[in-house]
RNA sequence: UGGGUUAUUGUGUAAUGGUAGCACUACAGAUUUUGAUUCUGUCUGUCUAGGUUCGAAUCCUGGUAACCCAACCA
């Protein structure tokens, strides 16, 4: 009888102001500042946002959070817009806070009429030094109880460009002695003659985040603000301007923003890495970057649905990049076709196949009819995993060694008759007899093998780029290592397999469509694959049980 | 050492005074022409010390730990 909700917090929050009627529909929005590439992190708050209003039938706005003009920039802007889409999400509102420009100057200048703020003419060092520190209370400045029509004339004066850059500021008149240090008469108005990707050189005095944010959620309407816990000392600032201007009450909650494992998650850090050469760009697919997520093959719902599974909460987290890996593997599971790629090629001879024979064989392109069938080149040589091949097999090994059968998948068993080997004593050779009664699909001789590796055709198989990616950190949390996080990269991030062998259908597959490789994982095909130079991203490898084994002895 | 926030298995997250559940991870087994998938099972938890109560993860009191706050950044 009882329905199982399992609301989080703001649910539940939600779900009470709708009961009592506070608002008539809920109102969120999503306010990145346009100074960089969204991550993964970003997008636990895309989702959390645009599912509220999902849930409960209501809006989301995007709004650039654009105040600060030396920072940001169009380029910017598009690219967020570019990962919103992709990510599945439609915005009700394009906004801008700098399209509020004029209504919060004019929300300055109640505030200095009302005797609530004041300009300040002390150097950044001066202001400062009088704000005291967490265990001490602030000091009264010099320019605190100047005339309201001295103040008017100040900030008019500011915004007309009579004074440089530092010369001045506007700030809130609250409490040098609060608790809070944000409630210490915070700056609200700062100089900056710097032209702005939007409003051009119309203005020099741009307000600061806490002038803005609440104000611009406050002109929209915005009934559930929510960002991450280290905004919960704003929130009384928020309220006080609100307050103050006597305007729309929104609300301001916060979560616990997302770190995972192995990666960091600032955009100072990443903004680094990127510069630094760590990685190569912004969209390199080691990067948490939606861009870079989504270059390296993981798509839209699998990105969705791990925030969905994170939760949110209030407490520090730090979640095991695994459960990334879970979401993609268990989407692309059921989205990709399956075909058949040797990544380190060793030679296979089929001794008793007749020299220059081909045939073709049909295979299934997945797990059910739905994926359809291809077909394959057979023939006498072809290339197989050199790690499939053991001269002296381990305990438990059902692939290649000597006198041991295995299946060549949808072909024919095949069993292991002797090797070559070269001057340095590496495998250059396999060499096996073929049972033709055993075809795929025709199999009548009823033998069963405990081994199926996969194959392409030496004659048909293409070249091909791949690239492999391992997690970019040695340790699971980089941030919070001793020294520099930089000190903690993992050197081998990156690996380039030069000449790998792919089958023949993969001839001119397009960038990003997605792929299963038969027993070594999902792969898509990155934007520099141009035939007939292909190159293909390692999305996530496949769980590999043998691995495992071999670890534990 | 001022103020704020948070503590549930290895990692996340539920349980809103009444059986500590779910997912990932790990481990074991079954099926398998992918050592994948799928299926079955197993392991480990309420920060701590008291108190209230028939009954406490939940309420109260005291501790402890972690994180945040002193940009003219957001």
């Amino acid at each position: 009888m009882s329905e199982e909700k399992n609301l989080n917090f703001i649910e539940e929050i939600i779900e009470e102001d709708l009961a009592n009627r506070k608002y008539t529909e809920v109102l969120t929005r999503f306010p990145p500042e346009p100074n960089g590439y969204l991550h993964i992190g970003h997008a636990k708050s895309i989702c959390l946002n645009f599912n509220l209003a999902l849930k409960f039938g209501g809006k989301t706005n995007l709004r650039f959070d654009d105040t600060n003009p030396v920072k940001e920039d169009t380029e910017y802007v598009d690219s967020i817009k570019e990962d919103l889409q992709w990510l599945g999400f439609k915005w009700a509102t394009e906004l801008y806070a700098s399209d509020y420009f004029d209504q919060l100057y004019n929300f300055a200048t109640q505030l200095i009429s009302k005797g609530l703020a004041y300009v300040d003419d002390g150097s950044a060092e001066e202001i400062t030094a009088l704000k005291g520190t967490p265990t001490e209370p602030g000091k009264d400045g010099p320019y605190r109880d100047r005339p309201v029509e001295e103040n008017l004339r100040l900030f008019e004066e500011m915004k007309a460009g009579k004074y440089k850059d530092g010369e001045k500021v506007l700030r809130a008149k609250i409490d040098m002695a609060a608790n809070n240090m944000h409630m210490r008469d915070p700056i609200i108005y700062r100089i900056k003659h710097a032209h702005h990707h939007r409003t051009g050189d119309a203005w020099c005095i741009y307000p600061m985040y806490d002038f803005a944010h609440g104000q611009s959620d406050s002109i929209e309407h915005i009934t559930h603000s929510i960002c991450t816990l280290e905004f919960i000392p704003h929130r009384e600032l928020y309220d006080w301007f609100i307050e103050k201007l006597e305007i729309f009450p929104s609300k301001q909650y916060e979560f616990a923003r997302l770190n995972m494992t192995y990666t960091v998650m600032s955009k100072r850090k990443l903004l680094q890495l990127v510069e630094e050469g760590y990685v190569q760009s912004w969209d390199d697919p080691r990067m948490p970057t939606i861009s870079g997520m989504r270059r390296r093959g993981y798509t839209a719902e699998s990105i969705r649905n791990f925030c969905d599974r994170i939760g949110i909460a209030k407490r520090e987290n730090l979640i095991d990049v695994s459960l990334l890996e879970f979401c993609v593997r268990e989407h692309l599971n059921k989205l990709a076709s399956r075909v058949m790629a040797v990544l380190d090629p060793v030679k296979l001879v089929i001794t008793n196949y007749p020299e220059g024979q081909i045939e073709e064989l049909i295979s299934e392109n997945g797990p059910d009819e739905s994926y359809g069938t291809r077909k394959l080149a057979f023939g006498k040589e072809l290339w197989i995993e050199r790690e499939d091949f053991m001269e002296e097999p381990a305990k438990k090994w059902f692939r290649l060694a000597p006198g041991a059968l295995v299946r060549l998948k949808s072909a024919y068993i095949v069993k292991c008759e002797g090797f070559v080997k070269d001057n340095n004593g590496t495998v250059q050779e396999v060499h096996c007899s073929y049972l033709p009664e055993t075809q795929s699909g025709n199999d009548t001789s009823g033998i069963s093998v405990k081994g199926t590796i996969h194959w392409v055709s030496a004659a048909h198989a293409i070249p091909a780029e791949i690239r492999l990616y391992d997690r970019l950190f040695k340790v699971e949390n980089p941030s919070q290592e001793e020294g520099d996080f930089k000190e903690y990269i993992n050197p081998d991030s990156l690996h380039v397999i030069s000449k790998a062998y792919v089958e023949p259908s993969l001839a001119n597959a397009a960038a990003g469509s997605v792929y299963q490789f038969i027993r070594k994982g999902y792969f898509c095909v990155d934007k520099e694959s141009q035939a007939p130079k292909l190159v293909f991203n390692r999305t996530v490898s496949l769980k590999d049980a043998w691995a495992k084994e071999v670890k534990k002895s």
